[in-house]
RNA sequence: GCUGUUGUAGCUCAGUGGUAGAGCACUUCCUUGGUAAGGAAGAGGUCAUGGGUUCAAGUCCCAUCAACAGCUCCA
């Protein structure tokens, strides 16, 4: 006898072996019906699974309602979705279709490539095995048996899967759909009209199992829903997160440029984003001032030797623009008969000395703490840059602001002592704590960066690398935040607390950075005197609050979907005449708002009241000063908010009090609603 | 770097191998008005770049550059 515990507390007993099905259907022949999948005991299952004949089970049953249900049957729909390609491509061969976040895709290696062109033929195909609605039927079969059927069907990848991934299974599952079976662990839906609407999205390049030098498959995303209203409300919110894109915003109210002429990835800052950037500067130095630090300037450029030394030369070589050589040094070259390729060759291994634009602001930052003798009652000593750094980032991975081959670190660098780390430390998350408060940005996710313990790209002495990343942990704990611990993510000089938000359309991108450095120092042999009058090593801290300016305006952009809030506002008022017959008085008022501080534009074209206020909104001005006859009378204006409107007649004190009051408080007016979009999971692996 | 898609006016986009188009923005003129679009006229183009096919190419083919999406990478 087997005892079913349901998730009401309730518990059913019965006398023959049962499936999730028939406990549905001993309940009521709705739920049966409505019924997509189950979970016994946490683990996910069909309805036709075998619950044991006796003891004690928890069960619940997954309808439509259930999240869990719109990924099974979106894991269905992948599968639905090779089935498709199958009867179109000829020798198709499966690789792995699970689910991620609210896409779901199927890699393929095909002999003919899949293009946007065939998505009508697959989608019509989808639709025709939906409503054909035949049953996923599991087969459980052993190894070997499950190995041969794969090697009868000629899938080579599920094969090499089989032999290589799975070799510590003793049993397999398959699901079969019609002349469709594929290796799959499953659960599915019990047939395939469950699937409600489908549409494919994109054809993309990955590599079998996501290796780079494994060989390139095709991925076919595309998305489903139980119900095509879903599906209708999923590609409205695409498009509305689209709008808020800083990419988008950014053309259209000029915040920045990218020109192809000067290259990609190198960002030009029109004077609206420029303005962003200042007041963030300006906001940040305060904080760095009461914190002690102290301001440097360093070039943009040093010499090959440096980073030779810090190791940034031999471990990050590939992502750095080659190195810049002197003419005579050039001219020496040809003279002794150097080849193109010798050049390459030495230039690769170093042997020629150049110049290298700097990838990180670091070494330069040593080369000022070490210009001079530094005792212990010196440090901390926290040296602050608004440093340049300039990396050849991969040209696909480029685009908007948020990856790009130029930018601008909020840097700084701490030398302290065994000590002070702690403390330090604390300091530096305050940073990155106080300035997403003064955006309003709360959505961030905290990660600790460790170093993966089988690379060979981290310099150091690993008991080093122990006390840095304890350290991490530690100091990440205070945050009273959860974080996760990423291995394989720390800088190659010690690990790191990242702190990292979404994009407008889910992508995941690190902004501000705290990281513990043993190495560098010992790399460079950095010391200061003791109290026992001694030659100590330092301990650097490297800290990025904003991370890059360029990553993070972008990602601020779309935070306010380019509704700058008034204190960041690059223009935050547009003062605007009625008529042309208040010009004299509007102009005035343009003054003494200027004169107050207030980045002001006054709108004197000859044009309607109500047009020159739709052209303020749509550039998205905090506030509107209307003056018209009456105002240049009672000497007003009438301030007019652009989220809450009209809020009638006041003095231009009054106006002025108000407004640098927000300012002063760095209010955030408007909390715009999410667009919905779901950031990226970790995607469900159901293939094995 | 790899796979796929896309490059037409400042922006968003139409355009069937046969004279280059629209809306918005811009300029000028008219309108002088009180809280989200007043009206008219005008200007604006080497159809990304370079080759090729063709009597004829924005349109078809190839290459390059760039953008977008996804991989891989990201100190």
């Amino acid at each position: 006898m087997v005892s079913v515990r349901l998730p009401d507390g309730s518990v059913k007993e019965f006398n023959r072996s049962v499936t999730p099905l028939d406990v549905a259907s001993d309940i009521g022949p709705g739920l049966a019906k409505a019924a997509i999948a189950a979970e016994v005991d946490g683990q996910q299952v069909g309805l036709d699974y075998a619950l044991p004949d006796d003891g004690e089970v928890a069960l619940k049953l997954f309808t439509k309602k259930n999240s869990e249900a719109l990924s099974i049957m979106r894991h269905s729909a992948a599968h639905v979705m090779a089935r498709a390609v199958m009867r179109i491509k000829k020798g198709v061969q499966l690789a792995f279709g699970p689910v991620k976040g609210e896409q779901f895709y199927y890699d393929f290696e095909v002999d003919e490539p899949i293009t946007e062109d065939d998505f009508p033929a697959i989608e019509k195909e989808m639709k025709a095995i939906i409503k054909k609605n035949e049953p996923f039927e599991r087969i459980e079969r052993p190894r070997d048996e499950a190995l041969q059927i794969c090697k009868d069907m000629r899938q080579k990848l599920k094969v090499e899967h089989i032999e290589s991934g799975l070799a510590d299974h003793e049993s397999l599952s398959f699901y079969q759909q019609g002349e469709f079976l594929d290796l799959c662990r499953g659960p599915h839906v019990p047939s395939a009209g469950a699937i409600g609407a489908v549409k494919l999205l994109f054809v993309a390049g990955a590599y079998w199992k996501n290796d780079a030098s494994n060989k390139q498959l095709q991925r076919l995303y595309a998305t489903a829903f139980f119900d095509k209203a879903d599906l209708a409300n999923y590609v409205e919110r695409m498009a509305e997160a689209q709008k808020r894109d800083h990419r988008v915003l950014g053309r259209k109210h000029g915040f920045f440029h990218i020109d192809e002429m000067v290259g990609q990835g190198l960002i030009l800052w029109a004077p609206k984003g420029a303005y962003v950037r200042q007041k963030l500067q300006e906001f940040i130095h305060l904080h760095l001032q009461r914190q002690g630090y102290d301001q440097v300037f360093t070039p943009h450029i040093g010499k090959l030797d440096l980073y030779k030394t810090s190791g940034h030369f031999p471990y990050y070589q590939d992502s750095q623009y080659p190195p810049l050589i002197n003419h005579d040094q050039l001219k020496k070259l040809a003279d002794e008969g150097c080849t193109c390729s010798d050049l390459s060759n030495s230039m690769k291994s170093g042997e020629i000395d150049g110049y290298l634009l700097k990838p990180m602001n670091c070494p330069h930052h040593i080369k000022i703490f070490d210009a001079q003798q530094r005792s212990y009652r010196d440090l901390p000593i926290r040296l602050a840059e608004f440093g340049t750094v300039y990396r050849w980032e991969q040209s696909g991975e480029i685009g908007g602001l948020t990856r790009v081959r130029g930018f601008t670190q909020d840097d700084a660098h701490l030398f302290v002592t065994e000590d002070q780390v702690a403390d330090e430390l604390a300091g530096c998350l305050e940073l990155v704590k106080i300035v997403f408060a003064a955006v309003g940005m709360d959505d961030y996710s905290v990660r600790v960066g460790l170093r993966d313990p089988d690379s060979s790209k981290y310099v150091g002495d690993p008991a080093n690398w122990d006390k840095a990343e304890l350290a991490c942990r530690e100091a990440a704990k205070t945050l009273g935040k959860p974080f996760i611990e990423e291995p394989g993510e720390a800088a190659f000089y010690g690990p790191k607390i990242d702190f990292v938000v979404n994009d407008c359309i889910g992508r995941k991108w690190q902004l501000g950075t705290v990281q513990v450095d043993y190495n560098l120092p010992e790399r460079f042999d950095l010391s200061y005197i003791g109290a026992d009058n001694k030659h100590h090593r330092p301990i650097m801290i490297h800290r990025a609050p904003f991370g890059s300016m360029e990553r993070f305006i972008g990602v601020l952009i779309e935070h306010f979907a380019g509704a700058f809030p008034l204190w960041l506002a690059p223009e935050q008022i547009r003062l605007m005449t009625v008529s042309e017959k208040s010009e004299d008085y509007g102009r005035e008022v343009e003054q003494r708002l200027k004169a107050a501080g207030f980045k002001v534009h006054g709108d004197f074209r000859p044009e309607k009241l109500g047009s020159k206020i739709r052209d303020a909104q749509m550039e998205l001005i905090p506030y509107m000063a209307v003056v018209g006859p009456r105002d240049a009378e009672s000497g007003t204006l009438s301030l007019r908010d652009r989220v809450d409107g009209d809020l009638g007649a006041l003095t231009i004190d009054e106006t002025i009090a108000k407004l640098q009051k927000e300012v002063e408080e760095k209010v955030v007016k408007q909390k715009f609603a999410n667009t919905g979009v779901i950031a990226e999971e970790g995607e469900t692996q159901n293939e094995y």
